[in-house]
DNA sequence: CTGAAAGCGCTTACAG
DNA sequence: CTGAAAGCGCTTACAG
């Protein structure tokens, strides 16, 4: 492999030469600049990252640890993520926590032993054990479309209250009356705001269905109404949930379901009892993942900004980054999300 | 931070002993590794890996490319790569291609740059120049799920081939004669070589629309057949294609589609156009997403082993980093898919 | 503007 | 079994 040295050697300077052209850091004559340029690219020189960051501290490297990345909606995430990452210099150490806490714990040491310059972090199970380790080694970090339960970390998420409400209220609009919420793990303070919102939209139209221990710990929030139920933001999640739901409960006329994967199991069980989805059923669901214009009925659904909670997080780690001792107790960031309209609620064709 | 020398000196030794201790490759004399080890949990040490990697030339890192990491079938098949790579201690460079040529280079080079053990590369747009580059810097590197035009590589890929011969001779089964087909790119192998399993086989029953200009190279492939169509591996190109293809040929009573993605595309536009799939138009998929199963109808296609093309994959990368004298020429692996009969071929109910 | 030298945090022959 | 020393490939004061 050619080195620094190879190149020193050939342009007839000192190794030290090599460095001041590469950074840029150094006045060094035209002449010399010259020499070297032309001998690294006659060399196809590429200097070792490696050996670069252990002198300088600096990896440009940033670890991403995702709780699924299988699943569509943490795929687009996370591939949000790494267009940003990309953009600001930065490539992505990507670790899937499987939502165990074991490997989480396992990816953020694998992290910190590469020196990343900091984390973006979507915990799943071990939130607190991750996050304990994040601070003890004084990690740059964010967390990333959830908020830890009771811990002040710096934050992206998304309006996760606001969007159900949205989404609630829209469902009210379309006549509907008994209106059902199945949301992600109880654990999950976007499972739980979902639900949360959904909720208070009940409260507001004057319906039954509220009630989800708002402002519970984990543990704690139970599925305190018969139209709550928690699972997972998966598919097959959402799949026996709602199964279970419109056995239960078939005069449910409509479902506000808290993540796109879980409605498009809600679809598919819907479809087994023989209800039409946007007619006699209507659903909404959330994220807004690509996939979910193409459901059949369309789904109509809260969309959440991609690009734009990439870009922040990757934003806001570079500022705790340059600035470790920046306040990072108050950075917080709450981004809007939208509606978007299609078929499941009854806007369009069923 | 605390390194080695701390280790050290806090159990009364030289730096020397802590490595020897932490690698267990040199004779310690138990009581001495007693106090390192106590040292070393006492100071929560945990050793740098830049600086060992820079030392010993090893990263345990590897490299992977992907041409759309929001892709849901790629989703998948990037987290089965990750599972493996974390049974054989190897943390994971994640670089989407985004189906750009440049960005490809881009991401090698940064692998190369932090000294990946090897990559494990999906290439997009930028096959031939991004495995000149991995040659000329004599990276250990296995392709993934295609085969470059023309280049004799290491590669691990599914029997493209049968697998689209067995979905579309089941649809010959169900009675179909008019089987049309809608494929991926054309300069990807995987896409011809399923058009070429559908071509095959539709010859083999005696049915006309064969004629894939089989065996071609980047820009040879032409669709001859105006029941093939050639597109990209997305939800969006699925829709496109089926729309124009029902369009233009309403006779149309099968197709192969040979994505999941595309497929998902296609049984929505199929909706728009008032048919039903499963019924009077059948479909068949190919990749066995997670999402195939709760499609409506269920969709019938041919699932890949995940799992066991990332076990592979890994291995085969595995083999080459232990002996890059070994003959990556001979390294060729080719794993059976299977027929996954649901709803959309006619099996099931509508 | 240029270069010798120390340092980044490890590993690993080699000598004792 | 233990340790002083060279080396991995860079960066960066510091002196000239």
């Amino acid at each position: 492999m050619v080195g620094r040295v190879d190149v020193a050697r050939r342009a007839g300077v000192s190794p030290a030469v090599v460095s001041y052209v590469l950074n840029g850091s150094h006045p060094v004559s035209d002449e010399t600049r010259l020499r070297v340029e032309a001998a690294i690219l006659e060399l196809d020189y590429r200097p070792n990252a490696l050996a670069r960051s252990l002198a300088t501290s600096r990896s440009h490297t940033l670890g991403l640890l995702i709780p699924d990345s299988s699943n569509p909606y943490f795929a687009e995430l996370a591939s949000a993520v790494e267009d940003a990452a990309l953009a600001s210099n930065l490539v992505v150490l990507l670790g899937n926590g499987a939502d165990d806490a074991g490997r989480e714990l396992g990816y953020l040491r694998a992290f910190r032993d590469r020196q990343v310059d900091g984390v973006i972090a979507v915990f799943g199970a071990g939130f607190e054990e991750g996050w304990r380790e994040i601070s003890k080694r004084r990690m740059p970090a964010v967390s990333l479309d959830r908020l830890p339960p009771g811990l002040d970390v710096p934050s992206v998420v998304v309006d996760n209250i606001g969007g159900a409400r949205v989404a609630t209220e829209h469902l009210v609009e379309h006549g509907r009356r008994r209106i059902a919420c199945i949301t992600g793990g109880a654990e999950l303070s976007s499972a739980r705001d979902r639900a949360r919102g959904w909720s208070e939209a009940l409260a507001d139209a004057g319906l039954v269905g509220g009630g989800v221990a708002a402002g519970t710990r984990v543990g704690e929030a139970q599925p305190v109404s018969p139209l709550l139920s928690y699972g997972a933001f998966t598919v097959d999640s959402g799949y026996t949930a709602a199964t279970e739901l419109l056995r239960r409960d078939p005069s449910v006329d409509a479902i506000f379901v808290a993540s796109d994967m879980q409605a498009m199991g809600v679809l598919r069980a819907v479809a087994d009892v023989g209800r039409t989805p946007g007619a006699d059923l209507a659903i909404v669901g959330f994220d807004g993942t690509k996939l979910s214009e193409y459901t059949t009925p369309r789904l109509t659904t809260i969309t959440q900004p991609y690009a734009q909670l990439a870009t922040e997080a990757v934003g806001m780690l570079g500022r705790i980054i340059a600035d470790p001792a920046s306040d990072r107790a108050a950075m917080h960031l709450v981004l809007p999300t939208e509606l978007t309209r299609r078929d499941t609620c009854g806007c369009g064709p069923p």
